[in-house]
DNA sequence: CGCAACATCTCCGGATTCAAGGTATAGGGC
DNA sequence: GCCCTATACCTTGAATCCGGAGATGTTGCG
């Protein structure tokens, strides 16, 4: 998993609504046919920093399978972290898609 | 600039053929059109380890403006490395688009 | 000469990822 | 009831690495 990336991920998995820890992990995991794992050392405290920052809520509560659950959401804050996070990545990615393309030129 | 992603764009720039570092830096910022920007404390430190672990070889040299400059050359394991981080970045950008385009559905 | 630009280097703080280990509970099989 | 697995949450520590800041030296120009 590449540094910087997590964040955008779960701001993501949560723009379809409130989900907790583990079921983010495994949607990433599905969504991406396996290609992103992310491990509990790094969901985590991703979360706790997350909702320290304002862009997550979070609020117990049991999930269909009975168990004990922390839900988080997004705040309005965390809608516009998304936001620029996406529009951050896209820039990125496309500038590291110029200078392959360029390099391929060669 | 995103964590690991340093060594891609060096090997990348390396592809067309030697560069000294400072040459490296400029190069990726034109080519990106100032969207990524090396700064030399990423910069050198990258240098010297991808050296250590044998995908770069150095030579001092004299620049076209008549600079001392310490010029970079991939090897063959440098090469292959190149390879294996394009591919590797290529499908780190499809399973996040794969993401991005999941969550916009919804 | 003085200064800007070029060029290399190192130190250090801050951030973050993952492996590993810990705790707890629900449900199925025996 | 008891064990085991899967679910679910958490923390700690090591390792990594990026970028800001500062140090050094050189070339060429006004």
């Amino acid at each position: 998993m590449l540094r910087g990336t997590v964040e955008l991920l779960i701001l993501t998995t949560l723009r379809g609504g409130p989900r907790h820890g583990f079921g983010i992990a495994r949607w990433l995991e599905q969504t991406s046919d396996d290609e992103l794992q992310l491990e509990e050392g790094s969901l985590y405290p991703a979360l706790h920093r997350m909702e320290r920052r304002g862009w997550l809520e979070s609020e117990w509560g049991i999930s269909d399978n009975n168990r004990k659950v922390k839900l988080y959401r997004l705040t309005s804050r965390g809608r516009a972290r998304l936001q620029s996070e996406t529009e951050g990545w896209a820039a990125f990615a496309a500038a590291i898609g110029k200078v392959l393309r360029a390099a391929e030129a060669v």
